[in-house]
DNA sequence: CCAGTTCTGTACTGAGTTGTCAAGAACGAT
DNA sequence: ATCGTTCTTGACAACTCAGTACAGAACTGG
């Protein structure tokens, strides 16, 4: 019996992310968030908590986002496994890893794992959002660790290479093509590095 | 004949680029610089030009200090270049990859490369910093690159290899290390990252 | 010791920022 | 239709910030 949001939440976060991505947090006034959620001041105080507020929902909406979309991506079949793992690192070169709704990143910066991008601003001094992108990697962890047992059971992969060790080294190589794609490195250059990364990952000994 | 200056430029740049990796290029006023540096706001205007002029000095100077210790710590005989690139992954795992000078980094974000960690906030708003940046990553990698082919003539890696190729890929793997430590990892954990990329690196096919 | 030049510190301005508040709008239950 | 509750809008005050200007300090060559 009141009067109903005329936003959907969801959606606004989406656009505050898009925000925060381009222009960073600190880079980000209020009035900023307002204009590309087209949310009032007063609004944005009372749903979330001014800034602080926005960062840590969107963060949380972009963990809900990839912990579903994670595994999904990654999971399947042992026999494609080694596919999926391929595509996983292609996907990288053009940023937004898996949680796919902002296709054509104007600039390659802007596409790095937002919560890679955030924890590395002001992580420092904002123990939630680095809570937040733990979450995050952790959710694409398994899902890549898994994925790596999955190849390593249909003999794609050596069986003796430890399955967590390795899955931290492609994250790592991932959250490195971001940084060296907001250097300005061309596609081609980042897809090689993709290229490179997955023919070094260890095969079976002997078949 | 006319009053010198009181501080050293080098020093106080070198204490601006602190002060930028620990709060972020937005995340500092004038005055924290001012007071990180022990300048004046008018020294700081009349000798750099502002908040930009200061970041760019301060990501030249970082340059120049990278120019010289890559190559010096990437160089030497053939014999020990795979010490020197394993050497070089694990000097990763704390930060202040080849300038070190900073050596007990508060929080491990802070560690980053600077360049990368300037590149990755503003280089989409400031094509100057986007420059220097890969300038820093120029530098490196024709380091690297130099001391993956002094491995190869060694018969330590893959002749067949190709060395730029493996050089982009270390150099991504140091910048990833650099934001998963940001999320907090243990050293540990990042060791074993490097371990694990190093032990990929491509062997000699027959011996 | 003096004059000229350069550096240093501080106060000031205008713009931009954050967080709050109150008045009005929309809606459902009665 | 009306009332109460909740959302929205715009304005507002306090504050911070970047950049400038000016007065004074320090030093050196003569």
């Amino acid at each position: 019996m009141a009067r109903p949001r005329s936003f959907d939440r969801d959606h606004v976060l989406h656009a505050a992310e898009r925000q925060f991505r381009t222009t960073g947090y600190n880079g980000t006034s209020v009035d900023d968030i307002s204009a590309a959620t087209g949310l009032g001041r007063g609004s944005l105080y009372a749903t979330f908590d001014g800034k602080h507020g926005v960062l840590h929902e969107a963060l949380s909406v972009y963990f809900t986002r990839l912990a579903q979309g994670a595994p999904k991506a990654l999971a399947g079949p042992d026999e494609s496994a080694m596919e999926r793992l391929h595509a996983y690192l292609l996907r990288a070169v053009h940023g937004v890893p898996l949680a796919a709704d902002v296709p054509p990143a104007p600039d390659r910066a802007a596409g790095a794992c937002f919560a890679a991008k955030m924890a590395l601003e002001v992580g420092a001094s904002d123990s939630e959002v680095k809570r937040l992108a733990n979450d995050c990697f952790s959710v694409l962890m398994t899902a890549v660790a898994d994925c790596v047992r999955a190849a390593q059971r249909n003999g794609d992969l050596d069986p003796e290479a430890d399955a967590d060790d390795l899955a931290y080294l492609l994250l790592t190589i991932v959250r490195g093509t971001d940084v060296v794609g907001a250097y300005g490195h061309s596609p081609a250059r980042l897809t090689s590095i993709a290229e490179s990364a997955f023919a070094l990952l260890p095969r079976p000994r002997h078949r």
